[in-house]
DNA sequence: GCAAATTTGTTCGTATGTATT
DNA sequence: CAATACATACGAACAAATTTG
C-alpha cells in the first residue's frame, strides 16, 4: 500500500503549524508521522464514499494488519478521524463513519407574525413543527441565588443581587434538543409574578406572563452566540463524545424593555453537530 | 495524594455517555480511569488561578512523579485538556495554561445608521476600529468556476453554472482573523460589472459596487451560522491546534434584492475561539 | 439467558525523533 | 552543543462493552 506525501500546505507567519508542517530533516523533506497518513487514507476513503455514512470501519486489528502498524498507532489515526467529528468508537461494536443529523434550524430573528423571538415559547414550538418535528420540555428547575459575572453584567444589577433562575430541558423528537437557563431579577416576585417561582410550565411564554403580570414590555433584544468545548453535564444530557470534539453553541439573550432596562437574560446550550442558526435581515426599511 | 471520585453523573437514556459514566463493577461504584482523574485534578489547578494562564505546566516527566502514573498516562490527562481548550503544548517548550483573548464581537444585525450588514465593508471597519484595532484585508484571488451544491441553491442557479469567486483573507491586529469568499453569477461581468474580476479590493465594497454598476440593490439577507471543525488550510491560516479541538464558525450570507431574488453568496470562516456574534432586534415596529 | 468471541479503552514499559532553550 | 520537553512508534497485558453463538 502506498502512502501518498503532502505536497502542498500554507504556512502562515508565527508559531509553526506543528504537526502539519512539512518537516525538513538534513535538507530533505521528511513525510508526515505515521498515524496522520493512515488517517488521511481514511479520510478518503470517507469522503470518497468507499466507507458510507453509518458503516463500520474495519477494527482496529484488522487496520493494523492492513497499514503493517502497531494497534496504537491505529488508534492515533482513528482518534484524528474522531477529533475531525468524522467517525465514533464504542468498546465492543467498532468504529463507525458519522452520519450527519438533519440539523435543526433556529431562527434567532423575530417571527414576522407573531414577534416572538427565535427559539422561544411559540416561536419555538411553531418553529419545530414547521420542519416536521415534535417538541417537548421537561418541567422547569425555580432556582433563587445570586447575580455572578455575566449574569449581573447583563442583567444590570449589583453583583449578589438575588436573582430567579428557571432551568429546563428541551428535547426534539425525543433526542435531548437544549439546556436552557433564564434568569429575572427577585424583585419580579414581589411585584406580582409569583408563577415565576412556581415549577409549572408557563404556557403563554414567560414574556408574555411578565407583560400581563408586570405590565413590562419586550422592545428588543440582544443575542450574543460564542462557542465552547461542553461540560460534563452537558456531555451526559446530549450525549455526546467525552473527549469534547463536539462543541456546544452558548447563546446569552438579554430582553430590554421599552426604557432599554434589561429585565430577563436567557442562556440556552446547543450541540454544534445538530443546530444550525438563522438570521432574517430586512434592509428596505434602513436609510 | 488523594483524587476525589465523582459522586454525580446525570444518565440520560441512550447510549451510556462512556468514559463519564461510574462504572459498576461486581455491584461496587468503580472510579474513572486515572487520567480523567488526573486531568480533572489539573483542571481545579488551572481554575481556582494556582496555575494562571500562560503559565507552564510541570513537564510531565515531573507530572509522571507527582501523580506515580507512566508517561503516557500522563500524557492521556494532557491531551484531555487540550481538548477541551485549556493547555496547548509545544515539543520543547512545554504546556502552557491558555490565555483565552479578548474576542472580537461581530455584529450580523445592520448598522442603524449605515445600513451595512455586519461583519462586511464599510461596517466591518468600523466595528473593528470601534473596539480599538487594526483590520486589514489580504488582495482578492479572483477565480471563475462551476456552482455546485450548496453555492448553486443559494444563489438559485443551475447546477454547474458559472461564479465568480472572490476570497479574501482578513486580520484584525495582524492576526489572521477571517477566509471570506463571496460568489457572484458570472453575467454580472457581461453586464457591466466588470471590477468584479479585478484583484484588487473594492473600496466602497462589492454591494455598493454591484449596486451602482447593475442597479441590483440589497433588500435583505439571510444569514445560516455553522460551527465544524477546521480544515487543514484553515488550521494553517489561524495557527489552531492540529487535532481540531478549536472550532471554527461558518456563516453563509445570502444577499436579496428587492424582488427577492439572490445575487450574492458570502461564506466567511472565523475561529471560533476569538469570535463571538452579536444580534440586535427591536420589536417596536413589530405587531 | 449465558458464555465465548470480538472490539475498543486503559495502563504500563521502552526507544527514538524533533523542537526549543 | 547539551539539556530539556513534547511527539511518534512499538509491544504487551488486562478491563469493559457489545455482539454472537
Amino acid at each position: 500500500m502506498w502512502l501518498a506525501p503532502v505536497t502542498s500546505c500554507i504556512l502562515p507567519s508565527g508559531r509553526p503549524a506543528y504537526p502539519f508542517r512539512l518537516r525538513r530533516v538534513g535538507g530533505t523533506v521528511a513525510e508526515r508521522p505515521l498515524y496522520q497518513r493512515i488517517a488521511e487514507e481514511l479520510r478518503l476513503k470517507i469522503e470518497t464514499g468507499e466507507l458510507s455514512p453509518g458503516s463500520l470501519v474495519p477494527p482496529e486489528s484488522q487496520l493494523t494488519v492492513d497499514y503493517k502498524a502497531s494497534r496504537n498507532t491505529i488508534r492515533e489515526a482513528v482518534r484524528w478521524l474522531k477529533d475531525l467529528g468524522l467517525v465514533d468508537t464504542q468498546p465492543g461494536r467498532g468504529t463507525t463513519v458519522i452520519s450527519k443529523p438533519v440539523p435543526f434550524e433556529i431562527t434567532l430573528t423575530p417571527d414576522s407574525e407573531t414577534g416572538f423571538g427565535g427559539g422561544e415559547g411559540a416561536a419555538y414550538i411553531a418553529e419545530v413543527q414547521a420542519q416536521n418535528r415534535v417538541a417537548r420540555a421537561g418541567s422547569p428547575k425555580v432556582e433563587i441565588h445570586k447575580a455572578k459575572g455575566r449574569i449581573a453584567e447583563e442583567l444590570g444589577l449589583a453583583v449578589d443581587a438575588e436573582v430567579i433562575s428557571r432551568h429546563q430541558q428541551r428535547y426534539i423528537d425525543d433526542t435531548p434538543w437544549s439546556l436552557q437557563t433564564s434568569y429575572y431579577p427577585v424583585d419580579f416576585v414581589a411585584r406580582g409574578a409569583t408563577r415565576l417561582l412556581s415549577a409549572d410550565d408557563i404556557e403563554e411564554g414567560t414574556v408574555r406572563y411578565i407583560e400581563g403580570a408586570l405590565g413590562i414590555k419586550q422592545a428588543s433584544y440582544t443575542d450574543r452566540i460564542t462557542v465552547r468545548a461542553p461540560d460534563v453535564n452537558e456531555v451526559a444530557f446530549f450525549d455526546l463524545p467525552a473527549n469534547g470534539s463536539v462543541p456546544v453553541f452558548q447563546t446569552y439573550r438579554t430582553a430590554r424593555d421599552t426604557e432599554a432596562r434589561p429585565f430577563r437574560l436567557t442562556v440556552s446550550v446547543f450541540a454544534a453537530d445538530r443546530n444550525e442558526f438563522l438570521l432574517n435581515v430586512d434592509l428596505t426599511d434602513m436609510p
